[in-house]
RNA sequence: GGUCCCGUAGCUCAGUUGGAUAGAGCAACAGCCUUCUAAGCUGUGGGUCGCGCGUUCGAAUCGCGCCGGGAUCACCA
């Protein structure tokens, strides 16, 4: 790219006139800012020491080098210590006429190398998706099609936690007090069904506590004696003994919530390559913590308990599995590591998981390490931030949950009152319209979810957030309807591409600017693989958009203007689609032709 | 209390390896539909970048110390 020649001969330069070696990369390149003449800015600041001459002349005579060196460049100029330099008209000509019509604009081929595995969603069988799921899930996926953009041999996995005490205490709930319903007998989604009985069985589990605790025992000694949590815990024992009609009914309420699961993950649009349940791998992790024990990295207690001890690296000491000899979560979680590790040799290995658990994944690492796990360094934790909502945080007690498939139908049902009240859906059919609805709210969903740095806790207001104006989705999707709306009208009126060669074209200021934002691109899908964060092409996005609502309001009437001129807006409108297409595929945005 | 993360306009968020006058949207106000989609565009007002010190040509960005908010520190997952 242009930016890599101008360093290369920017470090030339300095070498010529000041005997100094600086690596290419070691110098400062930016795009130059909007209201300043240029494309391309150097940062000369630091060679005025080299060269002891002020910044000013330092800029004027590492300019005049590459200008001499690099036919790509018209001039250059000088503001204190920024060398502004700007390139021939050609340049970005020869780029248009290359790229314009490149489908795949910005994404590298395929290279089928190690794959790249990508943890994400791994939800529980006990109760329905949240909006913290929904981060997790757009996150996770929009993260695997940046991967892919990048040439990444991407496997999307899927660890679903179907075991333990809490998928037990909605079975008990629904074993007292089921009645034998179905979600066809209730009318229920599945995962709705049985995240019914798992607050069923806490708000009964709370009053024989507050019973209890009447009766003058703490809340500790309450908790544990509750009948309820005593029935839960004997489910638990049955199942890990393999107890038929326990199994039966284990199975048969997961089946309930995957049908459930699989229409939000329908709605959302996301997919898995490869699914793990944790009732297959949970036992994995033991032989791992023996053979570290054997090696001597792992410590036994008194009462056969073993710990990693992990002091030395400024944390506590782990325990890994219980003096009774059952795993903890650490447990399985090394051991599901190890059997992704071995059953695909990844070359990264991210888990899309909150940032709770940020302590769980940097001692999970510290303890594959300690085993001499090499892979330890390739694991990735991709920690986002809580969603949080405008009267306090989520909690499921409280029933202050944002339920994902309300909120998706609230999304959809908002974006067709809005559609309908600017009478856009007249010309659609019914179909049509519904496909729009979904598209327009899912979009405006996804985009205000990822457009924010995934570290970050977000606020996310049910009533103000639904919005298709500004910086949303839904701008982002009209501006692409009203390109092919252009295109269209351009090949009615009988232009035709075949024709498109740009040469002695005169580009306006305000088309170069957008030129230029689409130029980067390709580095954008690149950085935001490197951070790990769709939030670098949601606001990319955005700012290619805008630039192209401005550029638009200067197209004037196609009819009034000289053909080339016109094909070539058409040229650039084409491609300033086809990259929002691509953007938006990014991030799992449909973009509709029409709305 | 220990560790980690966050703090930018009234609100929600951007801000590239330290760079030029810190930017968008929402909300408020004023304009623009006889022409390709007004879910748009143009303009106005709105800032002690939590506070202080330091590093240097230059700090929202880096370091240290405070203040505020969050997460986590279970023989739970």
């Amino acid at each position: 790219m242009i930016e890599k020649k101008i360093l290369e001969a920017a470090a030339k330069g300095i070498k010529q006139l000041y005997h100094q070696e600086i690596g290419p990369d070691k110098i400062g390149i930016e795009k130059t800012k909007k209201n300043i003449k240029g494309d391309f800015t150097l940062l000369i600041f630091p060679f005025a020491k080299f060269s002891r001459k002020s910044p000013e002349t330092t800029a004027h005579e590492i300019g005049e080098f590459i200008l001499e060196s690099l036919s790509e460049i018209k001039e250059y100029n000088v503001i204190k210590g920024f060398l502004n330099i700007s390139l021939k008209t050609d340049f970005w000509l020869d780029f248009i006429s290359e790229n314009a019509f490149r489908q795949e604009y910005g994404f590298h081929t395929l290279r089928m190398d190690s794959p790249v595995l990508i943890e994400y969603s791994s939800p529980n069988t006990n109760k329905p998706l949240h909006l913290g799921h929904i981060r997790n899930n757009l996150l996770g996926f929009s993260l695997s099609e940046i991967a892919r953009a990048n040439g990444r041999n991407v496997i999307k996995i899927n660890l679903i936690n179907d075991r333990g005490i809490h998928i037990c205490k909605s079975m008990l709930a629904y074993q007292k007090w089921g009645a034998n319903e179905t979600p066809d007998s209730s009318g229920l989604k599945g995962d709705h069904l049985v995240g019914k009985y798992y607050v069923l069985f806490d708000q009964q589990n709370k009053m024989e506590i507050k019973d209890l605790m009447e009766k003058g025992l703490t809340e500790d000694e309450a908790a544990k004696q509750a009948p309820l949590i005593l029935e839960a815990q004997e489910i638990l024992r049955k199942w890990e003994a393999r107890d038929k009609d326990i199994i039966q009914l284990w199975k048969t309420m997961n089946a309930w919530v995957y049908e459930g699961f699989r229409e939000t993950y329908q709605s959302l649009g996301v997919d898995f390559d490869k699914i793990y349940y944790e009732s297959e791998t949970y036992l994995l992790g033991k032989k791992l913590v023996i053979s570290g024990l054997e090696k001597g990295v792992l410590v036994r207690k008194e009462d056969g308990s073993i710990w990693a001890d992990l002091r030395e690296d400024g944390l506590d000491e782990k325990l890994l599995l219980r003096s009774d000899g059952t795993s903890v979560y650490m447990t399985q979680d090394l051991g599901s590591a190890q059997l992704r590790y071995t059953e695909y040799h990844p070359s990264e290995m991210i888990y899309v998981v909150g940032n709770e658990q940020n302590y769980h994944f940097d001692v999970l690492k510290r303890v594959l390490k300690k085993l001499n796990k090499g892979y330890a360094d390739h694991i990735f934790h991709l920690s986002y931030g809580m969603v949080e909502l405008p009267h306090g945080k989520m909690k499921s007690r409280e029933g202050t949950v944002v339920d994902a498939d309300d909120l998706i139908g609230e999304m959809i049902a908002t974006a067709e009152s809005t559609t309908r009240e600017l009478g856009k859906a007249n010309e659609f059919t019914e179909d049509e319209a519904k496909k729009l609805f979904r598209a327009i709210g899912l979009g405006a969903l996804k985009y205000f979810i990822l457009k924010v740095d995934p570290k970050k806790n977000m606020l996310f207001d049910p009533v103000e957030s639904i919005d298709f104006n500004g910086n949303t989705g839904p701008f982002i999707q009209y501006t692409f309807a009203r390109i092919q709306s252009l295109l269209k009208k351009g090949m009615d009126t009988g232009f035709s591409f075949q024709s498109f060669k740009v040469d002695d074209i005169f580009l306006l200021d305000q088309e170069k600017n957008l030129i230029k934002i689409i130029y980067q691109f390709p580095a954008i899908i690149n950085e935001a693989w490197a951070e790990l964060s769709p939030a670098v092409i949601a606001n990319y996005s955005y700012e290619l958009a805008k630039e192209y609502n401005q550029f638009y309001q200067e197209v004037p009437v196609l009819k009034e203007e000289e053909d080339r001129k016109i094909i070539f807006r058409l040229a650039l409108s084409s491609f300033t689609g086809q990259v929002i297409q691509n953007a938006m595929k990014l991030l799992g945005i449909d973009v509709p032709e029409k709305m």
